[in-house]
DNA sequence: TGCAAAGAAGGAAGAATGTTCTGAATGATC
DNA sequence: GATCATTCAGAACATTCTTCCTTCTTTGCA
């Protein structure tokens, strides 16, 4: 599972992620490069699972989606039946788009995206019927500043 | 800009937050619907801005980002030049991968994608440096439990 | 109900792009 | 310095995108 990643990779990724609908004659050129090798390579790091996979950043309050919290959860129970309830429980819910196990006090973060605030609380109803959580704070988002999940490989 | 989105339009959507790289044909085939119809409605959602752009979503730890932080900042600064500065520090930053504005006691927070806690501990000296800021929390991630931009449109 | 307008299905055709292949060049190893 | 393996640039082929057209269905309105 190891892979070497140069500084052509890089850049490749680089223009990957600002815009992926380009043609790969356009990416070599922009690389410095020609088809064949940023072909080959990017073949290369998706078998890698470097590239997980392609998709389209969609405008959430465009479709509905005008409400987006931050949760912070602490819990008492770390046994690992608790655990591993608490985790399916977050994968299936397509609110949740976060999910992070944190160290320190707080033991979770979730980022839940939701038409409104009502959506959210029958979320947050049916999260804490399915399992059991010791303290809930949850921070309403009113400006999304910046979204980008692109890592900074320059 | 207002634009009015059908259940086929959903559909649509649907195929491609999954997978934006699949042909028109098997987007169509999926959807139940033909090429045409489809293309068209592609077309028409990109231009109203409900499809931003297409992108590659990137595994983190194989390019070496190990650390990723979430920052709750509180602020006694709430005018508007402060404020103009804070964002535009914010923006510039290519580590910082979201930052939301936020109602409540704590002002902002942020998802800090970086390679270490040293790389961290950089971001988080200069940003103070930059713009004056009452009280940082800073809350590690452990684990990736989920992470997705898809938006739950099923 | 009937009419007009809009959109969908299906196919055709040219352009653009993805994918594979081959010979040349580059760099590493001994 | 010779050999081997790897990578690159460009050609050639296959697929897909994009546009256009015709027919048919659905929708909205009088």
């Amino acid at each position: 599972m190891n892979i070497r990643i140069d500084d052509l990779d890089r850049k490749i990724l680089g223009e990957l992620q600002v815009d992926a609908s380009r043609s790969l004659d356009e990416i070599a050129k922009s690389v410095g490069s020609s088809k064949t090798p940023v072909w080959n390579r990017i073949k290369k790091l998706r078998e890698a699972g470097v590239i997980r996979n392609q998709t389209v950043n969609l405008d959430p309050e465009a479709l509905g989606f005008e409400a987006c919290f931050f949760v912070l959860i602490r819990t008492s129970e770390h046994e690992a039946a608790w655990q591993d309830s608490f985790l399916r429980a977050l994968q299936e819910r397509p609110e949740v788009q976060e999910a992070h196990r944190l160290a320190g006090d707080i033991d979770y973060i979730l980022k839940v995206r939701v038409q409104n605030a009502r959506a959210y609380d029958a979320f947050y109803q049916a999260l804490i019927s399915e399992v059991r959580v010791y303290n809930v704070t949850a921070l309403l988002s009113m400006e999304e500043i910046k979204s980008t999940n692109a890592l900074p490989l320059g």
